[in-house]
DNA sequence: TTTCTGACAACAA
DNA sequence: ATTGTTGCCAGAA
């Protein structure tokens, strides 16, 4: 594994190999990890990734497809932007068609 | 040192 | 269907 051992490394690196245009969840990062109930690491991952590398943490919400980390974005709508910029709709705070842009790392970095 | 919380998710009742 | 609890790891008080 070249990755860092420790859980919340191997988030930010998953995290950063996010497309432009796409989203994931934190259960499904947490599952690529093999530890399909951390997902509530994942999200804590994200609140340290502000002292970490560029992470896109705006291309991760919950299962929902809900905006739950935009409060940590600077306290604006800072996380709709982004993603809006990158041809995500995002509605109300929430990924519509979520599925349609979902990247599951499961599925993308199988093949490591 | 112990205890609690935290950007979630899945299961049980 | 909804509500409540449990699980996971790490950091802060």
């Amino acid at each position: 594994m070249s990755q860092e051992d420790s859980f919340f490394l191997k988030v930010y690196g998953v995290v950063k190999q996010i497309p432009e245009g796409k989203v994931t969840t934190y259960g499904a990062i947490a599952r690529y990890l093999g530890s399909p109930q951390s997902s509530r690491m994942v999200g804590w991952a994200m609140n340290a990734s502000h002292s970490n590398s560029e992470v896109p943490a705006h291309r991760v919400v919950n299962r929902k497809g809900l905006l739950t980390g935009k409060h940590h974005f600077g306290g604006g709508n800072i996380m709709e932007q982004l993603l809006g910029n990158e041809g995500v709709k995002v509605e109300q705070n929430q990924i519509q068609n979520l599925e349609h842009y979902f990247w599951d790392p499961s599925l993308e970095l199988s093949s490591f």
